[in-house]
DNA sequence: TTTAATCGTGGAAGCGGTTCCACGCAGAAT
DNA sequence: ATTCTGCGTGGAACCGCTTCCACGATTAAA
């Protein structure tokens, strides 16, 4: 018998279902004989009661709200989902959180459909992935309300994003103000298999301030690659080849500043005395590190982001708009000014 | 109406239950005039399909899996929570990881039950918290099994743990080798609200080694309290304060051994010239700031505990057993050899 | 002894969907 | 005119559990 149900039960045990159920949830009072009967016949037949059949009969609601993002392995995704927690655990009604994190960027179709088809969850809180036109229809017609937490927030979908742009415009201003000429980017390709456009606004805020500035744009001093500390740790090896060395460096994510970092000392340098780094998003780990960075206030907008959701699940059409925290510059240890005598 | 259900949208739209399931589906055809007034009518009662009826009916499985951990904050946490994301992501069935996060000890019982209550999930996987016998009678009885990721793996419980008490004993060795004889252990308080032994632990290992080498041990060099980062920063003070300095710390886990770093390093001193530092867990951190630890697999763990769970789920009466990998030491740039001319 | 209360138990109804079968009706084929 | 086909539709049955009501058998109270 695959999936045997109480009746299976019951019938074996040669008693009635309301009888297994009571055993169940050892609720009012059951013979002892009769439990035992029951208690065998149940491990006998290796019965499992369903969730899903005790959930609907009983009328017990609760809320599963689902989070998609790249992969758990990176610090910024951890900051948003503590702020998430931290929403969720404000309405002490019942809102579980289920993890759904995308390994491979083309699997996320996929697993979008999957949780829209098994009806997995009531909301959707999608972090840093795009959602295209066709998700969001997928999404509308399934009924499961959703927001982002991204860096594209097109047509008027429910999101919470930091001006990208001009927190790239406020690493280079400070690297800038700080004598800076020769400053490199260093982030992620602009086409990304998970299609979000983080990098290039950032990078856009960074000639934006170039500009301003009269500050030298070169193409040399852009390098850009896959996500990682690691890739950023080769991309500056390669800045550091270069004849003319960069004297800071504008690293998209701190993530990437470590890898720039730590190929810079390996190269024999200082940081910040021969190069300054900076680095987004002002993860934990930064404090630790000293590291000067741009704050995304990534907690909060796990924050606001859940409680955003909760409102359009709980009260559709009195859903308050959510305000991120203007961008921080948070000036630490891995920057200084740029001296020519150096 | 507070929940509308279809019967309540057939009436409203005048048509029949089976017109209504057709058009949420959008399955088979269903003429256009007869769609939109079944849309209307969903829109203006704000019915919402159960997510648990269509299950049942569907007859659709997916298992939840509940993770239950002291705080989503901790970066031990988070490795852990990427192993069982890998391991559920080996099989390709649908196991959902569901997060409890369990802020503050004393709600720890409240949320079992709530979980046990709402049938929540189909297994549990435990990391750090303690599963009393009460608790773990409620479990077994309501059917839920569970593996825990604790430091006691006590009465046949499934159970993934490193040897903390070696492990404690490897961190403390390596110093005694490099030639500390002056060691402080700075850790969590034994009893602690959460109720874990592994300060302890490491603790018995501290002081099986310092006996082992001969080494002095001195109660004013144990500082214990609160885990986190900023308690090991004050404990590490009051160990600065003392007349005669230590010449090496091990600090119960690595996010302490920063805080231990830091006020060192706020006190004018260095590391590892003038104190060395060794932490324990090797969380991706101290790969960043080359800290020198006991590398505990954390995410390794993550991974088997969740093997060792969907074992139980699928083929309970052949579970294998799963293996921990030895810890090991990983030495980077916070110990070095102790010199009396320092 | 009669009546009432209690206990253990069986089983129908219901939770809110989906699905399949049956039916009416329009248009096509005979 | 009759039969056939297919489309749009209604509604019963079912998914697997809980719960409440009913009922017979004890036991206690009158």
């Amino acid at each position: 018998m695959p999936n045997p149900t109480i009746y299976d039960v019951a019938k074996a045990a040669g008693v009635g279902v309301g009888t297994v159920s009571r055993v169940l949830n050892n609720s009012s009072r059951v013979s002892p004989e009769t439990q035992t009967r029951v208690l065998s016949a149940i491990r006998e037949l290796g019965f499992r009661r369903s969730k899903v059949a005790r959930q609907l009969s009983t009328g017990i609601q609760h809320r599963n709200i689902g989070v998609i993002l790249p992969n758990i392995t990176h610090p910024s995704f951890v900051e948003r989902l503590r702020g998430m927690q931290l929403a969720l655990g404000d309405q002490d009604n019942d809102y579980n959180l289920v993890l759904y994190s995308v390994s491979e960027p083309d699997r996320y179709h996929e697993q979008l459909l999957a949780i829209v088809e098994q009806a997995a969850v009531d909301g959707l809180l999608i972090a840093t992935l795009t959602v295209s036109n066709e998700q969001r229809d997928l999404l509308t017609q399934a009924g499961i309300p959703f927001v982002t937490l991204s860096d594209a927030c097109s047509d008027g979908l429910n999101c919470i994003s930091p001006d990208n742009r001009h927190g790239g415009y406020m690493a280079t201003e400070h690297l800038l103000e700080l004598g800076h000429r020769r400053i490199a980017y260093v982030g992620d390709e602009f086409q990304n298999d998970y299609g979000f456009p983080t990098s290039e606004l950032r990078y856009e805020g960074y000639l934006a301030a170039l500009k301003d500035y009269d500050a030298p744009y070169r193409s040399d001093y852009v390098r850009l690659g896959v996500h990682g500390e690691e890739m950023a740790h080769r991309l500056t090896e390669q800045l550091l080849a270069a004849p003319e060395l960069p004297t800071a460096i504008f690293a998209m994510s701190d993530i990437q500043a470590v890898g720039c970092i730590l190929a810079i000392r390996a190269a024999g340098l200082r940081v910040p005395e021969d190069i300054s780094v900076i680095g987004f998003d002002d993860v934990q780990l930064s404090r630790y590190i000293g590291l000067t960075t741009v704050r995304q206030h990534l907690e909060r907008s796990g924050y606001l982001g859940a409680q955003l959701l909760i409102d359009l699940l709980t009260t559709p059409d009195n859903v308050v708009p959510r305000q991120l925290p203007p961008l921080e510059l948070i000036v630490r240890g891995t920057t200084q000014r740029y001296s020519e005598l150096m």
